[in-house]
DNA sequence: ATTTGTTGCACAATGCTTTGTTCATTATCA
DNA sequence: TGATAATGAACAAAGCATTGTGCAACAAAT
């Protein structure tokens, strides 16, 4: 045992060939009429030295990996970090290991990245690509490696994707702000590149509109899903000479950072400003006040990617449909009724 | 292009043998005396092809995957997802991939996982363990695949950890509050067979008895780093005969469940209530109050456990020693001054 | 002109599993 | 008894990269 068993060594201790073992140990013994003795013999000194098969050795041979590339632009992120716990999840209930690699929300280290799935062997990428350039994704395209996108998706890119209904979702929080009375909303932004934000930009104006509002460019602020740009992002929303009573936020991140902004001022929520964030992250109904919020599923997002990939890859489907998945209006303390 | 470049395919195309193309894509071209022009030649068309080595290959002939498998109880809590970010960063650096496993929190799903990790042939493993039982991971001691716990430890086993210092985080955490005049300390318990739990209670009770407070049982409540039981020994706490004046939770989420707890029973932070935390996750100095607590730095645990990890495998070191990260004090509002 | 030396690469084995094919032995039947 | 069938397993190739050894061809040296 103190050296790894493999059937090679099995074989030899055995006196039986590494293909015989390898047979029974497949389950694939009757088929290839072996005797039940070797059977026995087998079986029980496979278990007695503890061997596990070289799933390297087997990947090469079969050019199958049983292994699932997750492409993550940063995993600390509570978004990701919950999809990823997901699509973990259900990749090994179908005996699929993940191997994970973080962009680091850079487009440089997403190609390197896929370069290095790809060296691996996966049998499948999952990725939530970090935009603007998707062109690396393509070679993943071209060798015929199948690839889910998650979260974010390209028009350009013939590439099924596994998404929030961010408009809907960005409709709902910003017709919560109407129907409050709200008619000066502000919306912080987050990465302006990405089909999330501008779904979720999208939803709102459309609510504005539906509602007989005119979105205005001056009530859109930020650029990123950041703290720092919700606070930066807010505190222009907040000098503005006609101050918005109700911000979107698109993000908690940006949520975190308007918070900030509104206590520096000596504001608080909802007295003096309402808000909605998007993302339903688990302290949101611990913050004071806890905040109303657009939730997003995280298990039927990882569920749904990891099924539509392991179609791919054992051709069940040779193409698979994107996939939008509802997101939640949900209602809490962060949004009052604005007195005309 | 259309399917995958080899060595081999690449020799055939050429009209060279597969070693000599191995030995220019190594850079070892000079050493066997492989002329410019092969060099140039072999070169430029495995740039066209875009040829990657198939790093299955090299895994199952080097016996060295360049993997490290990453072990978490549950890669959605914060604290851990952002141990991954640091742990699969660190290992980027030095050419590693990371294959994550997450055990759910489940001593069974982490036996499996395990023996998966072992089958993948991963270089070395870095564990959070799920407590109570460590005997899976004598297996991989005795199959000599390096190894290092993280955030726990073991008395049994002997394998290298890093840890965050748990002991004076506690002991901080609880000198902050008898400093503002509490005496009567609640405080919030996690994982009791683990040794961060461990740790931040006996640094808790030594800040105690170092001030000539007697610790008391009653003032210990809950059995789990979970908003549930937050809730649940806060709630118990709160209806003792002589209620704490102040409550040190072990964990974020025992503290959202106190918050929760406190607002149901129409108390608030600090006035009625102290309190301090422990773990600096992002959104703390957002709730209301913003909250006190004990940092760990996850980049240096995440390092560290990386640069142990590759000691070991590279075998620069047979042994490598255990190291305490540093716990940071992190004062905000959540404490006030008790009038006596 | 023959030997020695160098140059430039081919060959083959290794690591481990899977799988199609083959072969030797024993059993069965006529 | 001799031919055929069934049995039980060995053998070898494939999948890909690495690496120690070997070999052919040509040049230089004596």
């Amino acid at each position: 045992m103190s050296t790894k068993a493999s059937l090679k060594s099995i074989s030899k201790d055995l006196g039986l060939s590494a293909g015989t073992i390898s047979r029974v140990l497949n389950g694939k013994a009757k088929q290839f009429r072996i005797s039940d003795s070797t059977v026995k013999l087998v079986k029980d000194y496979a278990e007695k030295v503890g061997y596990t098969p070289n799933l390297i050795a087997k990947g090469l041979q079969a050019s199958k990996t049983h292994t699932l590339g997750l492409m993550i632009p940063n995993i600390a992120d509570p978004f990701f970090s919950a999809l990823a716990k997901n699509i973990e999840k259900a990749a090994s209930k179908s005996n699929y290991s993940i191997i994970l690699v973080d962009a680091e929300e850079s487009v440089e280290r997403e190609k390197l990245q896929v370069r290095n799935l790809l060296s691996r062997n996966v049998d499948g990428i999952i990725a939530a690509p970090v935009v603007s350039d998707y062109r690396h994704f393509q070679e993943i395209v071209n060798k015929k490696i199948p690839i889910i996108f998650i979260d974010n998706y390209s028009d350009e890119l013939d590439i099924p994707s596994i998404t929030s209904d961010n408009f809907t979702g960005g409709y709902l929080a910003t017709e919560e702000l109407i129907s409050h009375g709200h008619k000066r909303i502000g919306i912080l932004k987050g990465v302006l590149d990405g089909a999330p934000l501008k779904q979720r930009l999208q939803g709102y104006q459309k609510a504005l509109l539906d509602h007989g509002i005119q979105p205005s460019i001056e009530l859109e602020a930020g650029d990123y899903f950041s703290i720092d740009q919700g606070y930066v992002g807010t505190m222009r929303l907040l000098r503005l000479p006609d101050r918005p009573t109700a911000i979107f936020a698109t993000s908690c991140e940006l949520g975190l950072g308007a918070l900030k902004a509104l206590k520096e001022m000596g504001l608080h929520a909802p007295e003096d400003i309402s808000l909605v964030f998007f993302d339903n992250q688990p302290y949101l109904s611990f913050i004071d006040p806890p905040i109303t919020t657009v939730g997003q599923d995280y298990d039927t997002m990882g569920k749904a990617a990891v099924s539509a990939l392991l179609k791919l890859i054992e051709k069940e489907c040779r193409e698979v449909k994107s996939e939008v998945i509802p997101t939640k209006f949900i209602g809490r303390e962060s949004v009052k009724y604005l007195s005309r």
